[in-house]
DNA sequence: TATTTCTATGTAAGGGCTTACATTTTAAGG
DNA sequence: CCTTAAAATGTAAGCCCTTACATAGAAATA
């Protein structure tokens, strides 16, 4: 019934006019929902290009001007869950507004992002979603010039020329060591993110500023350094542990590295919440899925990624609209992971 | 530096030849790498390229009849971890053969899978993965009808007209089956699939073999139905638990619900795998991040989303070649979730 | 140097579509 | 029924490329 040749659909518009009778301009405007033809034309040409089995490239309709509808998003990988929830929200808005998806991996090219951009750029989306935590100065160059619809996903270019999407990461993480210091922990470890982001950079001074509000002194020592991979986060656990005076809670910049803590605390023989306690930050699916299930704080992830096509979208349709950042709030999710610090840690040396 | 207009990059090969003071097709045989094209001249067009920011538009190139270097693949959702791990596995091979990757999701269509198929062979791609686990007989027959390079992943077309990678999965769930038997399991609880799925009806048999090889009768109220889901898992454990005589040991048909059936385990307050032991099919990054860690089938999903695009490559390349099924090894892969069966119950009623 | 043979480059024709503008048809008004 | 305006349809140019074919220039042969 398709009669269709060879790779792709060979059934163009003026197969479908010369079966319908009328003109290739005709059946465009038909496809396109164009006003001004004739109800009885309309149907004709349907039909016309349901027996033909037409499809319309979009390629052509593109390069003629018309309306494409992809979207594409620029990741690092598809690594960890993190990214994935982002595209789950991405692509519930893409369906709502009928808009197909290109993903573009960055870890292909190497580290060079900043060029990939230019590529990306390059005929076969009408705008793109960066969901590229780490923003080089040399990516933000390479942003300026782009002059093409993009979109800043969990991160903020301080210059105001993007529109941005984000969350209170600062907020996020005063909430959750409060949250532990009510519990009544004083000696709470923090797993750092990737310090050079400025998602990281916030959940530090997040930890600190509670730390501080609670006449907490600050000890260094309970400060150890994390890049966001499961392995550091145990790594992390497994210095916490082994301090002289260990802490009785740990606080990990994300759910991952919260992870790989909590095995670094059950391959000490502690456990969890008893002896010491968890939280992490994100709220990936795994959190639940953790025994205990993990306390954390919930980052809209999801609506994060519909926002940045909402943002994306506002772009593609008002290119003159001023550039904005939408900043969403975290909150805490209290589950299985913490509870008071055990009495005898209570004695603070 | 770049001087581009407006949305997408206004720069053509019509201003790069101007520039280079040659003529549009001595700027594309350069961009092709095709040959006869004088070194001087070759470099002069690049610099120039380069002085003005030119991006070749892939729109154009492809409606000309070059390549366009873009797969796509087709989705029910990124729903679960089993699928994220397919894709990484075609975005690896996709870089190496420089291609491009559209996502198609199946859900936004809702059922209407068959049509999609349609609407997706139209030319953005060059060729589609089909990750469609529930190939109707509708999708079946739009398969055959469309012409358009494809290889069904996960899945097999049993008409031998199709391209398909998939696992062994009745091999699988014996050899799982028969881990369990040889711990000293003789109560052993299945959940299955979706049974409408080939991939669950071989697990269900695979399971069903290896009690038969070992001599232990089929009990029917051992295996529960369930449908890939985590809360399935949940329910099918909790009604395994409810038995007069429980199991000893869970055979979920997939991880997730394996996750699921932990859950009810220890709601019920037994530990794992002390009381019961609980094994998983699929292998996804979850199954170390649980506790305990995930005694489970591994099924090579990475590797399946690599040959896929071979076989998808194939295909483009070499239309004439004969359609052909690969199909992967899956192995046991040994964790915590799974010891010999508490004395007690030993006893068979 | 004249002739032949390559090699390098240019010319022009699409590829499938959209859209401004021209033309025809239809409906409305007189 | 003729005129006029509005609605429906057609014509043709152009989007940015690739590629067969034509042409000019360089190198090789006589």
């Amino acid at each position: 019934m398709t009669m269709q040749k060879n790779q792709s659909n060979p059934v163009t518009i003026y197969d479908v006019a010369k079966e319908a009778g009328v003109s290739d301009a005709t059946v465009s405007r038909v496809f396109n929902n164009k006003a001004g033809v004739k109800e009885a034309t309309r149907t004709r040409v349907l039909n016309a290009a349901q027996k033909l089995g037409y499809v319309v490239n979009l390629q052509a309709r593109s390069l003629a001007g018309g309306k494409l509808n992809v979207m594409g998003v620029l990741i690092p990988g598809l690594g960890n869950g993190y990214i994935v929830e982002i595209i789950r929200g991405i692509d519930q808005e893409l369906a709502r507004v009928d808009y197909e998806l290109m993903i573009y991996t960055t870890h292909r090219k190497g580290n060079n992002e900043a060029s990939y951009l230019q590529y990306v750029a390059n005929g076969l989306t009408e705008g793109i979603l960066l969901v590229v935590p780490l923003l080089s100065s040399e990516f933000l160059r390479a942003l300026e010039n782009i002059n093409y619809p993009y979109t800043l996903i969990d991160a903020v270019d301080t210059s105001g020329r993007s529109f941005s999407v984000s969350a209170t990461n600062w907020d996020g993480a005063y909430k959750a060591t409060e949250y532990l210091i009510k519990l009544g922990h004083r000696r709470i470890g923090f797993i750092t993110g990737i310090m050079e982001l400025s998602s990281a950079k916030d959940r530090y001074d997040g930890y600190i500023t509670a730390l501080k509000d609670y006449h907490i002194p600050i000890d260094l020592s309970l400060i150890v350094k994390g890049d966001f991979q499961q392995d550091s986060g145990y790594m992390a656990g497994q210095k916490l542990l082994a301090l002289p005076y260990p802490p009785t809670a740990i606080f990990a910049s994300n759910d991952v590295m919260a992870l790989g803590a909590m095995d670094a605390i059950r391959a000490a023989n502690l456990r969890i919440p008893q002896d010491i306690s968890v939280v992490g930050f994100d709220d990936i699916p795994q959190a639940v899925t953790t025994y205990p299930k993990l306390t954390t704080i919930h980052q809209p992830l999801e609506e994060m990624g519909r926002i940045g096509v909402k943002l994306l979208l506002e772009q593609i349709e008002h290119p003159e609209n001023a550039p904005k950042n939408i900043t969403l709030a975290t909150h805490l999710v209290i589950r299985d992971s913490c509870q008071p610090p055990p009495p005898k840690h209570d004695a603070y040396p």
